[in-house]
DNA sequence: CCGTATGTTTCATT
DNA sequence: TAATGAAACATACG
């Protein structure tokens, strides 16, 4: 599930359920998904602690209270639910924030890629998350022909690339690739002045509806519509999509609008 | 048992 | 140095 769209609805989860307020108990479940923290020390050190406002950059969620920072990444099946604390936890609910108000913040995922750090410092956080691109949501033309500027790989692999661009999964990257009519295997530097500007507003307009929409929509007339088809074919000229394999990751495109050659 | 899944890191190789 | 592919991580599902 989470790729920038996603995420960026779990900030919006953490900012109405949590900011402001106490962390009156934190529960862990399944201690394998904390990383470079103990459960006993994530009890000590944020119970009695007041969320502020989170922020997010690319796929990291980092969660700042009036003590240490709570930085969060979801993998692929990761999600953050608000809830009731009186509400059964769920099967995958691994941490969970009981707040001051009744209400819980829960954690839940089922394949624990990735999980839960606490950071002190800003130091810390800029180690935790690694090395980062800019946030692909603020991206703007000039950015994008900076970024990539001398790059010599497949477009699809540069704009999944987090020390690249943040934020971009391969949902996105194949849906915003076929929004702009360019081959997934076509390498940055043979896109011309004019692919590189239809990159950009497939880049911005999917974006766009995605976060409003809080995932890329499994709308029938984008190419993630059609993902999940046994026969999948294109929303735009009907012709059968075809799947490959491109920077380890399974892709889809349209063979007719997206050539490989042009 | 096998392959696949919206992610990231590490390692070997080109 | 840049880039790529494969494997590993943990888990469910068909």
């Amino acid at each position: 599930m989470p790729e920038l769209p996603d995420v960026e609805g779990f900030r919006r989860t953490l900012a109405s359920c949590a900011q402001g307020h106490r962390v009156a108990r934190a529960e862990v479940a399944d201690p394998g998904v904390l990383h470079g923290v103990t459960a006993r020390r994530l009890k000590r050190d944020l119970e009695g602690r007041r969320f502020a406002a989170p922020r997010r950059h690319g796929k990291w969620l980092i969660a700042p209270t009036d003590g240490p920072t709570v930085v969060l990444h979801f993998g692929m099946t990761g999600r953050l639910v608000c809830g009731a604390d009186s509400e059964p936890a769920g099967r995958f609910q691994r941490v969970a924030f009981d707040l001051d108000d009744g209400h819980r913040l829960g954690y839940e995922d089922q394949r624990k890629l990735q999980g839960i750090w606490l950071a002190a410092t800003d130091d810390d956080i800029d180690r935790i998350i690694g090395d980062q691109g800019p946030d692909a949501l603020s991206l703007s033309r000039a950015d994008l022909d900076r970024l990539l500027a001398g790059r010599r790989g497949r477009v699809k692999a540069t704009l999944t690339d987090q020390a690249v661009i943040a934020g971009l999964g391969n949902l996105l990257g194949d849906e915003i690739l076929w929004h702009a009519r360019i081959h997934p295997r076509r390498t940055v530097n043979s896109l011309t002045d004019d692919e590189r500007d239809r990159l950009h507003t497939a880049l911005r307009e999917v974006l766009r509806a995605s976060v409003r929409a809080e995932r890329v929509p499994d709308d029938p007339d984008w190419l993630t519509g059609r993902r999940d088809d046994p026969d999948p074919h294109c929303p735009r000229c009907g012709n059968p999509l075809r799947r490959g394999r491109i920077a380890g990751r399974t892709s889809l495109w349209c063979p007719h609008c997206q050539r490989e050659d042009a």
